[in-house]
DNA sequence: TGTACATCAGTGAACGCGCGTTCACTGATGTAC
DNA sequence: TGTACATCAGTGAACGCGCGTTCACTGATGTAC
């Protein structure tokens, strides 16, 4: 190929944020080499260095960008509710408590799919603090949500909603293919929402 | 060392089983080599193959042995209780939902340390159904802490349990450090318990 | 009970392989005139 | 606008390393007599 335009290396960077971003997701971080990183947006490895100081520095971004994916389209949906405390939490909720959420990592919640190989990196990796701002601007969304006129109240119960679906969709890959992971996500969406939603 | 009595063989074996067992909740499935689950146990690495068929077989071994910890741990617990329902569920929820906890993931709870490694394997490797079937004793255990005389409630009430103690320990673990990882914790706590037990 | 020897648990070197990272090289891009 | 050349994005071979697994070997254990 040979020296690509200042245009195209911006492009091409995206294309490996935004691969890494789904293959992290999918594998684990050590479960995909720089090697296939870069040959998810179509380049070689070598040039990997050229874009990113480390393969940990690439973590780091691509974490931020499913974290980013995942506020902007919580935002779509809470705005979509109108103002309908009840409703936004469906709109939440419906769509993250589902087999098709469970089977597709790579676009899905970043809190969830992240959350092991975070906790097993060291405190002072890049990938920990994208992570913690991450999972703050969820629960900010979250927070939206909760009818209260106590902040402190808002803030507490977005935690414990957050528990829930982080835990059900966690428990229900693990065990998939088996009835029991349709019944939590089941179990839980109804004490989210009230069984009469479903 | 050369050729070891049958009965130290048996030793050496459980003592792998046991090193497995806390390494891979610690540093999860691909963080640990088989050097150093022989090393964990007193061995060098070339003698494994004599006990296990390959590292997947042993890892659906060291998986079914931290469940069973776990269980063996809950089941005291609820048996403590005596027949005590809300008692039963504070045994169970109050060490799970600490930092001590969250900071030991080698004597901690399988279900929460080993999820996303399991999930991530194919369906077919070992390790899915010894996951699948430790869940199902969790929950078991767990249904005894619930007081109802619907069988579906107990069920679908110890999924939401379950879904709650996993996801908040999965969350804090991963945002350790930050003052949120306590805020959690506590959070869920006081929904599965009463804010007044605290 | 004592001796001779087959068994086999554990050792450590070696296998092929893939990892993260480095680097000499290529040749189109971008710039200086 | 056209030419000459420096820049640098991407390539692919190579680096040292650790992985899961295999295997020839060692020598105490366990057995046959």
């Amino acid at each position: 190929m040979a020296r690509a335009s200042r245009e195209q290396a911006d492009k091409n960077r995206e294309a490996i944020e935004q691969a890494s971003s789904r293959l992290f997701r999918e594998r684990g971080l050590n479960g995909v080499s720089v090697a296939e990183l870069m040959a998810g947006a179509g380049l070689t490895h070598g040039g990997f260095y050229g874009h990113f100081a480390s393969k940990d520095a690439l973590a780091a971004q691509a974490c931020r960008r499913a974290f980013e994916e995942s506020t902007v389209r919580w935002e779509r949906r809470i705005d979509r509710a109108a103002g309908d405390r009840q409703a936004m939490l469906a709109n939440l909720v419906e769509p993250y408590l589902t087999q098709a959420h469970c089977a597709n990592p790579g676009q899905g919640c970043a809190a969830v799919a992240l959350a092991s190989d975070v906790a097993r990196e060291p405190a002072d990796k890049p990938i920990r603090l994208a992570y913690l701002d991450g999972i703050k601007a969820m629960v900010e969304d979250m927070e939206t949500t909760v009818a209260s006129d106590s902040a402190e109240t808002r803030h507490s119960e977005a935690l414990v909603r957050m528990a829930m679906l982080v835990g059900a969709v966690t428990l229900a890959r693990a065990i998939e293919g088996d009835a029991m992971s349709d019944r939590i996500l089941n179990a839980v969406r109804d004490r989210l929402l009230g069984p009469s939603t479903g």
